[in-house]
RNA sequence: GGGGGAAUUCCCGAGCGGCCAAAGGGGGCAGACUGUAAAUCUGUUGUCACUGACUUCGGUGGUUCGAAUCCACCUUCCCCCA
């Protein structure tokens, strides 16, 4: 797949206004988005994951959205397989692609990492490895990596069980160590000619107030029955990745009658709020173009931000 | 009107003479992150000139070498009797 393919990517905590600032991007550069986003990807999850309505699109088209059975379990290599793919027929077709999301991980492996290859997941080792750690406590397992790999346990702390468990799984299914596998992996150039364009507050507050009134607006807009329907047909077993969502665990939690509504309300709040900082934490190291959108304590629209992208990106 | 109980660091909550700047939880803040990532995990959270000093446990005054811890009074809140 093209090295000089050029693309824009929009980053930032939720509701930020990655939204319609992708959209006021395409439409000024003649661009289609390319989603970025773990939750979105999935079908009927439209609510509680702020996917962009028809009337926010204006007409632009979005990629990679709401086309995945919310049972599935997709992974950061599907993405980056089906992003690309996607990528590269908007290129060939003459337009850019933006690409516009939350979700770092899926953007740091679609921009920097060359494959995945070989290493991928065995549900049965898995299975094991967890068993070993809530039975033998995590740091048994952590000694398991540490013979293998211990460059990888120096880096992975044994708590991080999901971590240390992956670290394992690559070697026996490779017999490459996590460490030597990874340093494989990332792409000697970058995979595009990519600006990365991260979305900031001035003012956390600023950011945490929008995160609340967005909760609140998914509620009267209807969360709990989009999480009901998905509940009643059977999409959203507890194992699924879907069922992590912020919004819709705790809104099955209201639903199976364990939490009250002002409290469900309260923890997704809460919840996006810890979010927002993690996706904060991680586009804070992406060089690009770093726009404050509460600068000066105004909030600015995306047109305006789109304008000045636009112009930093010719200068 | 009488009797009993409680006031602790941002919040809840332990502590009941020295080992207490004060357990634990929550929340906040900071960080990590290569096939579950809206997940998972870590650190930190009185102040400062920070391996030490200073100010904190409702208020005031005592007892003591030494008090968040004991005593007296005051303030506020809760419960019971009337």
């Amino acid at each position: 797949m093209g090295e000089n393919i050029k693309v824009i990517a929009v980053v930032g905590p939720t509701a930020s206004g990655k939204t319609a600032l992708g959209v006021r991007l395409a439409e000024r550069l003649g661009g289609e988005v390319v989603s970025c986003d773990s939750m979105q990807i999935y079908r009927e999850m439209k609510i509680g994951t702020a996917a962009p309505t028809e009337e926010e699109m204006r007409g632009i088209p979005h990629h990679m959205i709401g086309f995945c059975d919310p049972r599935m379990n997709y992974s950061a290599a599907d993405y980056v397989d089906d992003a690309s793919r996607v990528i590269a027929d908007i290129a060939e077709r003459g337009k850019l692609p933006i690409i516009v999301g939350g979700t770092g991980l899926y953007l740091d492996s679609l921009l920097f990492i060359g494959s995945f290859s070989e290493a991928g997941e065995d549900p049965a080792i898995r299975e094991e490895l967890f068993r070993i750690a809530s039975e033998e406590g995590p740091s048994a397992l952590h000694s398991m990596l540490r013979e293998i790999d211990p460059e990888a346990a120096e880096k992975i702390h044994e708590n991080n069980v999901k971590r240390v468990v992956r670290a394992i799984e690559v070697y026996r299914l490779t017999g490459k160590t996590k460490t030597e596998a990874d340093r494989e992996a990332l792409a000697p150039t970058p995979r595009y000619d990519a600006t990365v364009v991260t979305l900031d507050f001035e003012d956390r507050a600023t950011l945490y107030g929008r995160i609340e009134k967005r909760v609140d607006k998914m509620f009267a807009d209807g969360l709990e029955d989009e999480v009901r329907d998905l509940l009643e047909r059977g999409e959203l077993p507890d194992s699924s990745t879907a069922a992590q969502a912020i919004g819709y665990r705790e809104t099955a939690a209201m639903i199976r009658g364990e939490i009250g509504r002002d409290e469900a309300a309260e923890l997704i709040k809460k919840n996006t709020r810890n979010y927002a900082k993690r996706q904060l934490t991680w586009f804070r190291r992406y060089d690009g173009i770093r726009i404050l959108v509460d600068e000066g304590g105004a909030i600015r629209t995306a047109e305006q931000i789109a304008e000045e992208i636009i112009r930093r990106m010719k200068a």
